[in-house]
RNA sequence: GGAGGGGUUCCCGAGCGGUCAAAGGGAUCAGACUGUAAAUCUGACGGCUCAGCCUUCGGAGGUUCGAAUCCUCCCCCCUCCA
């Protein structure tokens, strides 16, 4: 613990204001308390949200002190950061919920023993209305303005609720309580990050660093990892679904969440980078890059596993093991569309129609040509749509 | 409260009485090429008992041989003024 640790704290971040007072701090060789803040809502972690966790396991392997913030008040304003969607206010009881998946999630990357999960519900609870007065008279109208999206809404003629201007404050305020040391935040918090400083300076504090991760980009290489765009790689995602998602993201990608999802050394990255220079194929690098994170979420015989199931898949062509049983019921010969639709392998007759005249849909290895062909009942097969879709149907 | 602009298939966005299941782009899916790379090329992209038929263009009515396109009412979004 020491101002040694700055390079490795420096990996993959974004910005650090202020930098020389975190070598200062650094300097104390005291653990720092290093503070991180989630929403209530229900999480559904993926590999985007794990590139601020892993930095918060490094602090962990310093030494530090982490504090896990769950807003589950905060969550009752919603953040007005980014999209402006009015959320509905959670129970105690979902938020509880909540909780315990995030422990799940987080605890296969921090050390529990170094983690302190907080609510800013226990002390914003209880604040009254003077005092939360007192709060929003810390900050002026003109600062609250500068925040980018603010800014934009402000200038653009779209409205901005009185209580927008509370989430920083409150988010900054938490900082106060917890007497952060450091706090981090996704490139959009920065902002929020920053009022956490002025805060804690009128509070008579020392002012916490800030350290800005950026957010990973999803399977696309282009928008960021979300849910919603369907680019992401959860963290729960079946090991074989892990291993081939990392496999089929661009080489260009794969050195971006070497930096910011693996643990190898910089120094070993880089080595693997002359490698692939002098020839090495990139699929290489990046099937370690699978193994490491399948096995950081799923142990290492899974992760073993899933790199064996994977090369026979798609670099032999072989079926997988485990082939999803489907049995149908049919009265007579059933036209391969409807056995198709009727399996779930396609979502409609037009459907698998065009994938088989796109010369797509196979059965027992046998690329079906005819649109018309029947089925007949007491067969089983093999059927295939594209490369990932395969089911053992039987038709009875 | 007043004035104006707009709601089109997953998204953006053209269409403004027939030739419209609706241009173009994106996303997606499939095929080729591969390393399940990326890029590229090709094709598909509402549904069905599929060379035909049925249901779509904010909602409900109406005009017309015929409407996403015209009219009426309603709902929703945005801009400007107060």
């Amino acid at each position: 613990m020491g101002p040694d640790d700055l390079t490795f704290i420096k990996r993959g971040a974004q910005e650090i204001l202020v930098e020389e007072d975190l070598v200062k701090k650094l300097q104390e060789r005291k653990p720092l308390r290093i503070k991180a803040g989630f929403d209530p809502t229900a999480p559904d972690l993926h590999l985007g949200h794990t590139v601020l966790i892993n930095k918060l396991r490094q602090f962990q392997d310093l030494g530090h002190h982490v504090l896990f913030l769950i807003g589950d008040f905060t969550g009752m304003i919603g953040d007005p950061t980014g999209k402006n969607v009015t959320r509905k206010p959670l129970s105690r009881d979902e938020v509880q919920q909540n909780a315990r998946t995030y422990k799940e999630q987080i605890f296969k990357i921090l050390d529990p023993a170094k983690t302190e999960l907080c609510f800013n519900s226990v002390w914003m609870d209880n604040m009254s209305a003077a005092d939360l007065i007192q709060l929003a008279a810390q900050h002026t109208v003109a600062r609250m303005l500068e925040r980018d999206d603010f800014h934009k809404r402000y200038s653009g003629g779209q409205p901005i609720a009185i209580h927008e201007f509370l989430y920083p404050l409150v988010q900054g305020y938490d900082s106060v309580i917890l007497r952060a040391d450091v706090e981090l935040g996704g490139t959009d918090q920065k902002f929020n990050l920053l009022v956490g400083r002025e805060l804690q300076k009128h509070y008579g504090q020392v002012p916490q660093i800030v350290i800005t991760m950026p957010l990973l980009e999803g399977l696309d290489g282009i928008n960021k990892m979300s849910k919603s765009l369907g680019n992401a790689i959860g963290i729960s995602d079946p090991p074989d679904d892990m291993f081939g998602k990392l496999m089929s993201i661009s080489d260009q990608l794969m050195w971006r969440y070497l930096e910011l999802l693996s643990f190898q050394s910089m120094s070993t990255i880089a080595q693997w980078r002359e490698e692939v220079g002098q020839g090495l194929n990139p699929r290489d690098v990046k099937i370690r890059l699978a193994l490491e994170l399948v096995e950081r979420f799923h142990g290492p015989t899974e992760a073993q596993q899933a790199h064996e199931r994977f090369i026979a898949r798609f670099q032999k062509g072989q079926l997988p093991e485990n082939l999803p049983e489907i049995k149908l019921t049919a009265a007579g010969e059933l036209p391969i569309a409807s056995v198709l639709k009727q399996s779930g392998l396609v979502e409609s007759t037009s459907e698998a129609l065009r994938l088989i005249s796109q010369g797509a849909v196979r059965i027992d290895g046998a690329r079906v040509a005819d649109r018309s062909l029947l089925i007949r009942p007491g067969t089983t097969q093999v059927i295939q749509v594209g490369k990932r879709r395969v089911a053992r149907v039987s038709v009875d």
